[in-house]
DNA sequence: ATAAAAATTTAGACTAGTCTAAATTTTTAG
DNA sequence: CTAAAAATTTAGACTAGTCTAAATTTTTAT
């Protein structure tokens, strides 16, 4: 069995990766887990060990298929239980991520498949993530920015880059809901802002800031 | 913060008090943790200097009101969870425990309320153990065992005093379900067996053993 | 090409939780 | 009441995960 721990370092790894597209550095995971270097050594020692990692000292690191294959486990438990807190319970968007932290751990190949049958097999979660198949596929979104699309083209709001609460509240201010329909009516040529116009026939200005971490399709 | 372990520690404390209606010894709390009384006797030390005990060396042990308080937080959680698993999530009432022994652990106020509200204010668990409520009470239920109850009474089954897989298996396959209202109809002198009459007009035959861990109001 | 800077690893230490073996205290039985 | 038995605590050690400070390797910039 993998501790607590262990899963957190895979998940991180797994997206530094994927963020990146190559090898990930120490340094990178102690600020993503919030350690210091000289931890992130120890525990890839022990990843390494177990197999579960790709590791040449100086060299930063890879998972291994066994390891991609626990970090897309977790990453899907954790997706699954963010469609749990909002879509049963009620949360807001912004406020799950924290839970799922925790109750991505709770290891019941039975627990998970349930929930899963439960949600309805739910292909996204509420920040329109992917959710990794059971049997350790990412599914591919083929989403743009909004920040990349051009005027007069419709589009629909698929999913966020950045997942804060600031940015996530700021959305529901701005009526930029996951799912409904934006055209981009016009592109600030300095500072790049769009203003879109929304289902409901009003516009909404969108800082670059924020198309950036857009996702649409 | 308190950790998993102390948050077990403390609710093994609450149940063997209340089992034993006395002070809980070293050898007890380690037996039910499945670790050595030398690392009970370590934790304890732990526990009093964070006055969730009251504890005096070779004396045993009492919770402290605050230690009874966080007690019956996790109980609390424990059961909402049974009760989510079992009518959310279809599980058998003998497969939940288990998990709940781990999502008793995550600790938002909120997802306990939330869950609360979307369970329908639970009063008792799938086992008809009472949920403790969130100011930290424990229901009174005024149960008795079906192996001292008289021929001829009607009494209805609440819950069970035994939790273990084929227990419960065994109930299940006997059609002895909770809730459902069972007469007695002969008690066996000698070995203190039972049989019941049960809502279809079919008897079950119970042992002695079997009743004494049946609890019927 | 080499020296300074940056990144990484090693060394040594600390905490939580656990263990075994030994010492101590309490309980029980004659 | 006292000696043996049982329960409990103490001593010392181990693992997982973390830290700081020092040593080493890699990268960068003259
Ligand atoms: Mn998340
Ligand atoms: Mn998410
Ligand atoms: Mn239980
Ligand atoms: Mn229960």
């Amino acid at each position: 069995m993998h501790s607590f721990t262990e899963e957190n370092y895979l998940k991180t790894i797994y997206y530094l990766a994927n963020r990146q597209q190559s090898e990930v550095s120490t340094n990178a995971l102690a600020e993503m887990t919030s350690t210091k270097a000289a931890s992130v050594t120890d525990m890839l020692r022990k990843l390494a060990d177990k197999q579960l990692i790709h590791y040449k000292k100086y060299q930063g690191v890879r998972l291994t298929d066994e390891g991609e294959r626990l970090a897309l486990q977790v990453i899907r438990r954790h997706r699954l239980w963010e469609v749990f807190l909002v879509e049963k319970l009620g949360f807001g968007w912004e406020a799950v991520h924290e839970i799922a932290e925790e109750l991505e751990h709770i290891r019941s190949e039975e627990l998970v498949t349930r929930l899963d049958t439960y949600l309805g097999n739910p292909q996204f979660d509420p920040h329109g993530d992917p959710i990794p198949t059971p049997t350790g596929q990412m599914p591919e979104t083929g989403y743009q920015k909004l920040s990349d699309v051009s005027i007069g083209e419709g589009v629909c709001l698929m999913g966020v880059l950045e997942h804060s609460t600031e940015f996530l509240q700021h959305l529901d201010h701005s009526n930029l809901t996951l799912g409904c329909t934006v055209t981009v009516r016009e592109i600030n040529a300095f500072d790049k802002s769009v203003l879109v116009q929304i289902a409901s026939g009003r516009t909404v200005f969108v800082s670059y800031e924020v198309a950036k971490n857009l996702l649409v399709n």
